[in-house]
DNA sequence: ATCGATAGTCTCTAGACAGCATGTC
DNA sequence: CTAGAGACTATCGAT
């Protein structure tokens, strides 16, 4: 429930009632849609008497089962329509696919739609990355929510439930074009049409130029509305003012703090309104969120505060990160900031503490424009440019400031939202008229055009058996929205590229005119790794460097493959890199690349490795944070792609017999919990992590035999052990030593808590 | 000699998807 | 076509 875009369908009471809309009572406003008992009960549960009009026109549609696309503003309800259409469409014998792009998104969307099994019986389940490990189970659900790379591997394991599937809903479509994903979302989709013809797609958009050609491509209706349940009104501050040209209305904003973007958070909450601000750097959302502290918190009510002081002091123990405490500190003021370094944990306290209405301003990066509907009163928009490397500063996509400026007004509360883009100058306040007031979305255009897409897909695709040959091929991609939009010659030359690749790499081979995966080929598309990384992997692990390679070895290898996120070393460490190569070089898997692109990537990955390292030293996480610059959640984050990197590096040496991969393996369970490889063996135990088992190490119980002859009472009373911990653990390392059995421990478990 | 203010110079830049293996409280 | 915030450093002046 909440605020999500999907539960406050309620207009607003103190609304205007804009647009010429009209109230009539529910029977009749529902009339225009045939919705059945279940619909019905749906709306009821969820306490909605009225349906908006794009939702109704979609409806008309979607409950016929007719593909549609629904290319709306963000905000406008849109949810609400997949979920109706899957409560009257969906058996309990028949399947649905709910496509997202995030994975809290994904959580968000299970929390929601769990309603369905709770009304009808219907079984939602959640499936992505790192979470749900059965998927074969998935065949029991009737509504599966995931990201698109795990629809996609799931693909690629050829589960046999995608081939039934009643509907599918993609949300978020619009993230076709993105660059890096895009072209993922996009022949998942063009592969589960393929293999389910007759399968209703919904697919949910923002408004993009050219929804037409996609609502085309995908053989779908096309709804469009500029509707909004909140009006909003788009405004340019320029000279202690806010011109709103559209309504014609114009606002003087008093200076209050010297600074333009505080002025208008100030101004907002005046009027009772929080504020919701943009910025393109984590370092200035910080920034301006600590000098915003100073005037919001004496606004404060007492209450408030006090909350707001339990909320802060709840982030985690004493000792913790930089970017905790700085957190903790504007927290405690009434502000926050908010972008990917927080941890999880804090991440969703501060989304809490804003939707509860205690944070007054909210200093995010685009991570919020993207992610779950935080919506808020005044929507600023600071930083309208953002530096790109190649392009130096270059001013935000279109769309993408309409999703944040989609974020104003909240339903029920606010009477209107406003978004405000801050122009610095009057050249500036002209071409943000013309570019983001006046101007229309960007068209979308698919990004399956590049080599990393092609080679990973078209390997996919033989590595599956869904094409053989290359006929087959061709009339596979003819189906994607590339070809669609382009002709399919263009597309060919880049084909053969790839599949050159493919075949000299050997992860593809002829027989006949028939192609086929290799075991090397089809073992690397089920691990989802770029082709690309797995040829680097391969290499380093036939490689027999002068001395025995070390977890360093290994951990350069994984920071060095494409689908390693690297952290790009500052220009004064340079030099200590090259020594740390000149160091190491008799021992290392890789060595160093004569092009100077390759070099930089190169001295990224030896900086990257050294991370990992200081990882599974114990180095305790502040002091990484510190060394690297890195926020908590992007510590997790790094460790998590370690480890799905580390475990491919481990099949990759498995499926060549090496026996590297026994040495992998230690590696990953060292990178997974952190730790040394003394307690290598004690973390095996359950209920034992880190911490733990460096506590029992410090006192000399240094493994599972030595924990097995430890009193009861004894370990009861170290710290973080407790008398029920004690007999559980004792009990698991008795049995284990009864029964003299090898038992290989589990991975930290997931829950939803995570999120 | 030490400290501090000021002006000039240097540095750095958002985000986030994926795998495998199994029993257990 | 297109940078700017914030950290760091050097310099000079005041005490």
């Amino acid at each position: 429930g909440g605020d999500r875009e999907s539960a406050p369908l309620t207009p607003p009471e103190r609304g205007e009632g804009k647009e010429g809309k009209k109230r009539k009572g529910a029977e009749e406003e529902l009339k225009g849609v045939k919705l059945g008992s279940r619909g019905r009960r749906l709306l009821e549960h969820l306490g909605i008497t009225e349906l908006y009009p794009p939702q109704k026109e979609a409806l008309q549609h979607t409950l016929q089962g007719r593909s549609t696309l629904v290319a709306v503003p963000t905000a406008a309800g849109k949810s609400l329509i997949a979920y109706l259409t899957l409560a009257e469409r969906l058996r309990k014998s028949e399947r649905a696919l709910y496509l997202v792009p995030l994975r809290a998104l994904a959580v968000e969307k299970y929390r929601d739609l769990r309603i369905l099994e709770e009304l009808f019986g219907l079984k939602v389940a959640l499936s992505m990355g790192d979470f749900d490990r059965s998927d074969e189970h998935l065949s029991r659900y009737n509504v599966i929510v995931a990201t698109s790379e795990k629809a996609d591997s799931l693909l690629r394991h050829r589960a046999g439930w995608t081939e039934e599937l009643k509907v599918v809903v993609a949300v978020e479509i619009h993230l076709l074009g993105d660059p890096s994903r895009g072209a993922t979302l996009e022949v998942t989709l063009a592969r589960i049409r393929s293999l389910n013809p007759s399968a209703q797609i919904l697919g949910l958009s923002a408004t993009v130029r050219n929804s037409s050609e996609i609502a085309n491509w995908l053989d779908a209706i096309l709804v469009e509305s500029d509707f909004r349940p909140v009006e909003l009104r788009e405004g340019i501050y320029h000279r202690g003012r806010i011109d709103f040209p559209l309504s014609g209305i114009s606002q003087e904003v008093p200076d209050s703090t010297g600074d333009i973007t505080l002025d208008l958070v100030v101004d907002c909450l005046r009027g009772g309104g929080q504020s919701l601000v943009f910025l393109s750097t984590r370092r200035s959302a910080e920034h301006t969120a600590e000098r915003a502290g100073r005037y919001v918190k004496d606004l404060l009510k007492e209450e408030e505060a006090r909350r707001l002081q339990q909320i802060a002091s709840s982030l985690e123990g004493e000792e913790s990160s930089r970017v905790i405490s700085r957190l903790r500190r504007v927290l405690s003021r009434g502000v926050a900031f908010h972008h990917a370094g927080l941890s999880n944990e804090a991440r969703v306290a501060v989304e809490d503490a804003f939707r509860e209405g205690l944070i007054k301003a909210l200093f995010a990066t685009p991570t919020l424009a993207a992610g779950i509907n935080l919506p808020a009163r005044r929507v600023i928009v600071r930083d309208l440019t953002r530096y790109d490397s190649v392009q130096g500063l270059t001013y935000l996509p279109v769309r993408e400031v309409k999703q944040m400026c989609g974020r104003a007004g909240r339903p029920q509360y606010d009477p209107w939202g406003e978004a405000v883009l801050i122009a610095r100058n009057p050249r500036e306040r002209d071409e943000v008229l013309q570019r983001y007031i006046l101007g229309e979305p960007e068209p979308i255009y698919s990004t399956l055009g590049n080599f990393k897409a092609l080679r990973t897909h078209i390997l996919a695709s033989f590595a599956s058996g869904f094409t053989r040959c290359e006929e087959e091929l061709e009339h596979f991609l003819r189906q994607t929205l590339f070809s669609h939009q382009m002709d399919y010659w263009r597309m060919e030359a880049m084909c053969q590229e790839a599949l050159e690749f493919l075949f000299e790499e050997g992860l593809l081979r002829r027989e006949g005119d028939a192609i086929l995966a290799t075991d090397f080929g089809k073992r690397c598309s089920r691990l989802y790794l770029d082709p690309l990384s797995a040829v680097i992997m391969r290499e380093a692990l036939l490689r027999e460097p002068e001395e025995e390679p070390d977890e360093f070895s290994y951990l350069q290898v994984v920071s060095f493959v494409p689908d390693m996120l690297p952290l790009y070393p500052r220009s004064r460490e340079v030099g200590s890199l090259y020594r740390v190569y000149a160091e190491r070089e008799g021992r290392m898997l890789i060595g160093m690349p004569e092009d100077p692109l390759q070099e930089e990537i190169f001295l990224a990955s030896l900086k990257t490795a050294l991370f990992f390292q200081d990882w599974i030293e114990e180095t305790p996480e502040e002091e990484i944070e510190k060394r690297y610059t890195l926020g908590p959640g992007d510590v997790h984050n790094k460790i998590e792609l370690a480890r799905w990197l580390l475990t491919g590096f481990r099949e990759l040496a498995r499926l060549f017999n090496l026996p590297r991969a026994k040495e992998i393996d230690r590696l990953l369970v060292r990178v997974d919990y952190g730790i040394r490889e003394e307690l290598e063996d004690l973390v095996r135990v359950r209920g034992i992590g880190r911490v733990r088992a460096r506590t029992l190490f410090r006192v000399g119980i240094r493994s599972r035999d030595e924990l097995a002859r430890t009193p009861l009472a004894k370990l009861a009373s170290l710290p973080g052990f407790g008398e029920a911990l004690g007999r559980r653990i004792l009990k698991e390392v008795g049995v284990l030593v009864d029964e003299g059995e090898e038992q290989k421990r589990e991975g930290p478990q997931s829950s939803l808590e995570d999120f």
